[in-house]
DNA sequence: TCCCAGGTAGATC
DNA sequence: GATCTACATGGG
């Protein structure tokens, strides 16, 4: 299918999820000539997905999953055009940043996976937090695909990761945040935390809710806002994202959490988006 | 060996 | 309240 304002690569690799794999990347970075293949696993599948330019190309899903699961998951039936409008509006110095990244889109992932995921990623680094959620998988989720010889599996539903242990967790190298990852899934587990019963709350009620759970803080809560439940004005606060808001915007302010309220304030609705541009807008800057 | 990695909880000032 | 530090692990 042909798409605008989407680049496979720059979605996937910008650091709002963990569950892929490159397969091919071509020599240019330019939009109209850009060549990409990845494997994505999302909703207990295990998608070939590749990119052309414009053309892309969802190489062994059926119609009814392209419509029904990947449209969506790359939130693809959204126009970008009045997002980036409405950001460059609010400061017109982004403008550089999504032109250069014009093909960041914010996945819509699903709510267990994306809460274990960013607690997996506190204080690491993004090869290790692959590496850890591929070992999770591996470990308790199911075999959903083999390509070029390697197997894929999906990331394990609540009641398979209601089976292990805090000791479990250990075993797959998450260190100290293996009682966090127990204890979230317990508040999954009927210890207040319902994916539905969030969705339905105010954005402040919920991300309350969820700093709830042991090892959950502001960031997490965030991101789990933000990828994991459709709040599209979350705006989570990392090491990179303190240093452009206060390089931009409020250069006394050390406090994360008031970083958060403030980027919230200048982007409104489209808070999470704008972060995304500024998480890359960080990483050029050093 | 030391330092850092898309943080958080708990202690201390 | 603001600031400091331990927390596991792996890679540069």
């Amino acid at each position: 299918m042909q798409v605008k304002d989407f680049n496979l690569k720059q979605t996937l690799e910008c650091g709002q999820c963990f569950n892929f794999e490159q397969i091919y990347s071509g020599a240019s970075d330019e939009p109209e000539i850009c060549e990409y293949k990845y494997i994505v696993v999302h909703a207990k599948r295990m998608l070939v997905v590749s990119q052309k330019g414009t053309e892309l190309c969802f190489e062994n899903a059926t119609d009814e999953d392209i419509r029904k699961i990947w449209v969506p998951y790359f939130d693809l039936d959204r126009d970008y055009s009045e997002i980036k409008e409405s950001i460059i509006k609010a400061d017109e110095r982004l403008r550089p940043v999504i032109e250069e990244y014009y093909g960041i889109r914010i996945l819509n992932q699903e709510f267990v996976e994306t809460l274990i995921s960013f607690i997996i990623s506190q204080n690491s680094n993004i090869p290790r937090i692959k590496k850890t959620i591929r070992a999770l998988s591996e470990r308790y989720g199911n075999e959903i695909g083999e390509y070029e010889g390697k197997k894929y599996y999906s990331f394990p539903e609540l009641s398979e990761l209601d089976k292990i242990s805090e000791e479990n967790f250990r075993e797959l190298k998450t260190g100290f945040r293996a009682l966090y990852l127990r204890c979230a899934v317990d508040a999954m587990k009927g210890g207040g935390i319902n994916e539905a019963a969030l969705k339905g709350m105010s954005f402040q009620e919920a991300k309350e809710r969820l700093c709830t759970i042991k090892g959950v803080g502001d960031k997490v809560a965030n991101c789990v806002l933000l990828f994991g439940l459709g709040f599209r004005g979350a705006f989570p606060v990392d090491v990179w994202i303190k240093r452009v808001m206060q390089k931009l915007y409020v250069p006394d302010e050390a406090r994360a959490e008031r970083l958060s309220e403030k980027g919230m304030e200048i982007f409104g609705e489209y808070g999470g988006y704008a972060q995304q541009y500024l998480f890359v807008f960080a990483r050029n800057m050093r």
